[in-house]
DNA sequence: GCCAACGTTGGC
DNA sequence: GCCAACGTTGGC
């Protein structure tokens, strides 16, 4: 069993979007960076939890738990001329991008921000912690995992 | 709105 | 295959 952190924008998808999802289940979409495809194709397994992160936002942060229910499958909108991630070089075929399928844990009571979890010591090596860090996906320790269980 | 970081693109 | 230019992310 893996961990993971999901970062996404609340103003396109927060959490309280995804509990208003029926059975409390989206597929995580819009993924376009080679190393986050990665992970989830070759990596995410039913089963796997992560935390759901809000970026770019007013207070951005960790906000609840989420778990694998279904491993990667091809990205619909990635063949959508009309979305916002269409991509013209990707076929139905020869699909690019992949999602998988997430459900609601929990939601936290609280918002873990980025300043709380940065005065942890232990938390540091967290890649969602590094400058200029950027990517969407990324994995958590289980040590890690643990220690942000017990914060929320 | 600024800007650092970094992934992607494309000319050579 | 190199690398400059460009675009995007995301905290502040």
């Amino acid at each position: 069993m893996k961990y993971w952190l999901f970062k996404s924008e609340p103003s396109c998808f927060s959490i309280d979007d995804l509990a208003k999802r029926p059975k409390k289940i989206t597929g995580w979409d819009g993924i376009r960076n080679y190393q986050a495809r990665n992970m989830m194709r070759d990596e995410m397994k039913i089963g796997d939890q992560g935390f759901f992160y809000h970026s770019s936002c007013d207070e951005p942060g960790i906000v609840g738990l989420v778990e694998i229910v279904k491993t990667a499958y091809p990205d619909d909108t990635q063949f959508d001329p009309d979305a916002d991630h269409f991509d013209p070089k990707s076929s139905p075929e020869n699909p690019r991008w992949v999602m998988v399928d997430v459900k609601l844990v929990q939601k936290f009571n609280r918002v873990l921000t980025l300043s709380e979890l940065r005065e942890y010591p232990h938390l540091s090596s967290m890649i969602v912690l590094r400058k200029g860090n950027r990517l969407s996906i990324t994995p958590v320790t289980p040590d890690q995992f643990k220690a942000i269980c017990n914060l929320a």
